[in-house]
DNA sequence: TTGAGGCTTTCAACA
DNA sequence: AAAGCCTCAA
């Protein structure tokens, strides 16, 4: 196989360039990935390097899992030894294996947002502050926020990084977070990365031993990296100096995360005889699509200006559709959806739909189900963040890690045994005056005065299940294992003694959960408890952890997660002011700047096709809100935009009832927008060959005569045969009528 | 100490 | 709309 191949010059420099720092400026759809992957394979194929002297970190699991199985798809199971995994991830394997050299022991917990916000919470209470007051998320972010700072890891002055109307001593709060860390053999997100480059500066034997095994690195989406991450790429590769990193300032979009710019515009200054190679052919996409990206992120100040290649050519204009509300927006889409894979060879597999904010995707949902269009949604409501998910992994979490008080005071009256409020303070008292852990407390029975018979009870399981716990893997396996933790430990039984219709569904997670376990082992033998908690708490996790195929599935997630993916057909939902640009950005030239990277981002992951929609309004949970298109949508030239309306004919704000019985739902209409910007090109409509009424003599959009409603318009046609369907609106009524029946006529 | 029921807050994006 | 928090009766 050539691995050259159908590579264009500087892909293939980017390619053959395998030693020494290498820069490659990848616009949207210049090929990126498949230099990555091709380069990857190069290295093994041409240069006999071992998959395993091969570092490849992304940032999200989607972007990784996709190099993964792409580098295999050229390279066969080999590849399954290269190191691919998202940065955070990475810094868990090394941390697993050389922690200890800082003081990290193997076992540690990741602190996940939730468990961050609880943390901060007693600590706030603990120092007699109010959390209605001071909101242990707005510390958590700042605190977040400061970690990712080169101050920080620098251990320079902090002062300027905290806000002035933080009127509480912050510092102390922050100094008590880190301690509590410590102590509970905690790391949150930004430690994993940290602790890293504190490992890499303190252990050369550490440094050395990765050095041994890694010897080509390479970094993807690098415009995204931090200053930890930045230092991780710099310190692994300083013996090889073998560093790939490859980046589009366009595209980055994760400032909020400490992302520093400067890492990507500055490669050169910090890597000696850096080459740079600029990927500028746009293979991904259409003319139309790539023109509409293009106008929109001009609009950006600060930006390298570059100019893009759109090797493929013209192909279909741009939509930009634009629904009554969320409910007409998630009928268009579907209906779009099915129109078009009647029309084209296309399979569900080959659109996605992507949104703003994951609240977004609930309509969508809604509509696929109804239409019976399979999907999945990636992130968002992540099945390792239902309670009853939760509750067990604090279990596991808690076995694993008996410093982890969060977990255990997760877990310890869950399900009820008794000890309460009063039982759990006095625990915290006497574990902060003998300086013990909490558990400590418990397995010395150290509370004095009354104490709970539950107490003894749950001392008895947890001591059970650790001794469990140690038969894994010879003896029992880690999914039994868990299996016995929702037995022992009362959980099942709660949950089946409650016969809930709530209940029964919180059953079906656990063992849904159970079984992911199992196939988790199956994937990773011999894996340790620690490993793979460790695992799943960087994992966000589609709904259902074994999915259908693919294939057979319209994706939906949100845009960040879109980066780096491709999709035949995208839509590009929730086009509006104070929705996309999000309501937090539009005051902001900054954030604003990011918005519109981040709608760049979206729209070039169309091959094919892109929809925009908007909706005039929308419901949240604070009323109903009008909306105004987005201003992305106006920096589109409207030569470019065909233009359309969609009504739903579900009413926002019509109450509960209104929504949800969707099956006995009017048809929708259809008309022509009087859009803002004028006419668009005046093109075929989504639908207009699509539906399964093919054969009707009528086509839709057109007009016809009735001799009682007079002139209409065709907006829907259903059914085949004699059974065909049609929708008629006649201004603002609609009527349905059986074709073969009804005295419709042309209009002509 | 528990759990039902009422009240309040919350949805920005990812690891 | 749903989850989390709080209060209060048992």
């Amino acid at each position: 196989m050539d691995l050259l191949e159908n590579l264009n010059k500087n892909q293939k420099e980017a390619v053959l360039q395998t030693e020494g720092p290498l820069l490659i400026l990848a616009g949207a759809g210049s090929g990126k990935t498949r230099v990555i992957t091709h380069r990857i394979a190069h290295l093994i194929h041409d240069k006999g390097v071992r998959p395993y002297n091969i570092f490849a970190v992304t940032f999200t699991n989607k972007a990784a899992e996709e190099m993964k199985s792409r580098v295999m798809s050229i390279v066969g199971s080999g590849g399954n030894s290269v190191f691919i995994k998202t940065f955070h991830s990475a810094a868990v394997y090394i941390l697993r294996r050389y922690g200890g050299e800082i003081g990290i022991s193997p076992n540690f917990t990741i602190y996940d947002t939730k468990d961050q916000e609880a943390l901060i919470k007693r600590i706030l209470i603990s120092m007699k502050l109010d959390p209605k007051k001071i909101k242990p998320n707005s510390i958590a972010s700042k605190i977040s926020e400061i970690k990712d700072s080169r101050e920080f890891i620098e251990g320079t002055d902090l002062s300027l990084l905290v806000p002035e109307y933080f009127t509480f001593d912050f510092m102390d709060v922050f100094e008590q977070y880190e301690e509590e860390l410590v102590n509970n053999n905690a790391l949150d997100f930004n430690d994993l990365l940290i602790k890293t480059v504190h490992l890499l500066r303190k252990s050369p034997t550490a440094l050395e031993q990765m050095q041994f095994s890694w010897k080509y690195f390479m970094i993807d989406e690098y415009q995204d990296t931090n200053y930890s991450q930045y230092l991780i790429a710099k310190y692994l590769a300083s013996a090889t100096k073998n560093l790939c990193v490859v980046g589009d300032d366009d595209q980055s979009i994760y400032s909020w995360r400490g992302a520093d710019i400067r890492n990507i515009l500055n490669f050169e200054k910090d890597y000696e005889n850096a080459r740079v190679i600029t990927l500028e052919e746009n293979y991904r996409s259409t003319k139309e699509i790539l023109d509409a990206a293009y106008s929109v992120i001009q609009n950006n100040s600060s930006r390298k200006s570059k100019s893009i290649i759109a090797f493929r050519g013209e192909g279909e204009p741009v939509t930009w559709c634009q629904a009554n509300n969320e409910y007409g927006e998630g009928d268009y889409v579907a209906n779009t959806i099915i129109s078009l894979k009647n029309r084209e060879n296309l399979s569900n597999g080959d659109f996605a739909v992507f949104y703003r904010t994951n609240a977004q995707s609930r309509v969508f949902e809604e509509v696929m189900r109804r239409e019976g269009i399979p999907y999945r949604i990636i992130g968002g409501l992540k099945f390792y963040d239902r309670k009853e998910i939760k509750d067990i992994l604090a279990y596991l979490k808690f076995l694993v890690n008996p410093n982890d008080m969060i977990s255990l005071f997760r877990i310890i009256n869950t399900p009820p045994r008794g000890i309460g409020k009063a039982t759990q303070d006095k625990m915290t008292d006497i574990s902060k005056e003998m300086n013990v852990t909490e558990w400590k407390v418990i397995e010395d029975d150290l509370l004095t005065g009354r104490v709970p018979k539950g107490l003894d009870n749950f001392k008895n399981i947890i001591n059970g299940l650790l001794s469990e716990m140690a038969k894994i893997p010879v003896e029992t396996s880690l999914s039994k294992f868990v299996m016995e933790i929702v037995d022992r430990s009362g959980y099942r039984n709660s949950l089946v003694e409650e016969k809930s219709v709530e209940s029964n569904s919180r059953l079906d997670n656990i063992d849904e959960f159970i079984n992911s376990i199992y196939e988790y082992e199956q994937m990773n033998p011999g894996a340790s408890p620690e490993q793979f908690i460790q695992d799943i708490s960087l994992y966000t996790s589609e709904q259902n952890p074994e999915e259908e195929d693919r294939e057979n599935c319209v994706t939906l997630m949100t845009i960040h997660n879109a980066k780096g993916l491709e999709f035949p057909v995208v839509f590009l939902t929730g086009m509006e002011e104070n929705t996309f640009p999000h309501k937090l950005c539009v005051d902001f030239e900054d954030a604003l700047e990011e918005e519109r990277r981040l709608c760049y981002v979206g729209i070039t992951r169309a091959m094919d096709r892109i929809y925009l929609t908007s909706t005039e309004l929308r419901r949240s949970f604070a009323g109903i809100d009008y909306k105004q298109p987005s201003r992305f949508i106006a920096e589109i030239p409207q030569n470019l935009i065909d233009i359309k309306y969609y009504e739903s004919t579900h009413q926002v704000g019509g109450g509960r009832a209104g929504y949800g019985s969707s099956s006995v739902k009017e048809p929708p209409a259809m008309k022509r927008a009087s859009a803002p910007m004028g006419g668009g090109s005046g093109g075929s409509s989504g639908f207009s060959k699509g539906g399964s009424g093919g054969d009707s003599k009528f086509s839709l959009k057109e007009r016809v005569v009735h001799p009682k409603y007079g002139v209409g318009r065709v907006v829907k046609i259903e059914g085949t045969g004699d059974n065909i369907k049609l929708t008629i609106s006649f201004g603002v009524t609609k009527k349905v009528f059986m074709e073969k029946y009804s005295p419709l006529e042309k209009l002509n």
